[in-house]
DNA sequence: GCAAAAGTGTTACAGTTACACCCATGG
DNA sequence: CCATGGGTGTAACTGTAACACTTTTGC
């Protein structure tokens, strides 16, 4: 990486480096993403900005995130780097999770808003093709790790968490399975807390983050 | 992409674009991985390209697969994209499979050579790391989707298919099963060619370029 | 006391694993 | 005819999916 690549020639090709943040959120009970309309563009987009020579890819996805929505602290993943021959930009795209209720802010300045994954506003040309594809590798990931806590507040209850999953991937769950399954992960606990409402007042849960999270799914080959 | 993103100033830093590829084969019955030594850098890498303004990511990264290795379709993935703060060159990385027996031509102009992934030379920094990571991406790749044969010539026999997985998954396997799985869910294709040798002649199989290869393994959330 | 959400076990079924012998060919 | 690698089926087990009622609280 530090030392230049061996090609014939010595002076390579310079590039403008844009880093793309997808952010997803539960609101109004769906699933959401941020885009922002900036008034040069006058479209629809992914928030993004520009990498600088002194920040990290990841770091500089983490500043967007914080920029757009006043969070410092979200699951981040790095999504796909895309690049369009003859432009001179490419586009590192990350994804990132926020917890429910998120607040933007700089609501003006940044000219941002949340929209729900299955109600998008026309968008700039390949951001479409972006966002399907983290919303499938968001799906994806719901199935073999512990993803889906990242979307949920620090205490939640069991049946929030059933809801989160539900939601995200468009199908119902049975309840007895789902707290079956998740309790023998042991990637929760149980908190002293209770939330109270209507009904019978529910146990909150906290994730375990010295749990480990990825587990070995069967395998179809061998 | 396309528009620049919005940020206060409106000149961006310019970057260097490296494509670099992990290629891995099957040889001398183990994983091997192609490395590269340039006189400039005296020290072996990863093979990689400098990325021109009118090319494709995966294109460059197919150009340098053929330009080490002489073949011409090989199946690539993008991996990771990683940049060091301070620098100036942002890597774009690639995994990339080739068949058994894939020959080194420009052996002398390229330096290149084929290493165990066991038994590795010192490297650039970085790039046991990236090493690292695409390896585990291969095993992992390997147990939900059809990724094997890419490593195998056109037609093959089960019993090699079979060491195929187990060199690179580190494990023994059971035959029966393994002959099950792979059958009933009707990836390869029987072709009338026959291998001879010591013992028995082999069936030889072929892959189905049109199935269906990923496939749902059990989830452990829900 | 009733509406509303939380919480709780068991059984049938499907898929996975473990395992040992016969077959076809070349020398 | 024997050495070598190729090819084949079954039984026990483990994990998964389907399913309905009781409990606790607020009003």
């Amino acid at each position: 990486m530090e030392t230049a690549p061996q090609t014939a020639s010595n002076h390579h090709p310079q590039f403008q480096i844009e880093i793309d943040v997808v952010v997803f959120t539960l609101r109004e009970n769906s699933l959401q993403v941020l885009l922002c309309c900036p008034r040069s563009a006058g479209q629809w987009q992914l928030p993004g900005v520009s990498l600088r020579t002194d920040a990290g890819l990841e770091e500089t996805a983490a500043g967007c995130v914080t920029r757009f929505t006043g969070l410092h602290e979200a699951y981040l993943e790095q999504l796909y780097t895309y690049y369009k021959p003859g432009g001179n930009v490419a586009a590192v795209v990350y994804f990132a999770l926020v917890p429910a209720d998120s607040l933007l802010k700089d609501k003006d300045e940044s000219a941002a808003n949340w929209f729900p994954v299955n109600d998008l506003p026309a968008l700039v040309p390949n951001h479409d093709e972006v966002l399907v594809y983290a919303l499938r590798r968001l799906r994806y990931k719901l199935e073999y790790s512990a993803v889906g806590f990242e979307l949920l507040p620090e205490n939640f209850s069991l049946s929030e968490l059933q809801s989160t999953y539900e939601l995200i991937l468009g199908e119902k769950l049975d309840k007895r399975n789902f707290r079956r399954r998740i309790l023998q992960a042991g990637i929760i606990e149980s908190t002293s807390h209770r939330r109270a409402g209507e009904g019978r007042p529910a146990q909150l849960y906290r994730y375990r983050p010295d749990a480990v999270a990825e587990v070995k799914a069967r395998r179809l080959f061998p």
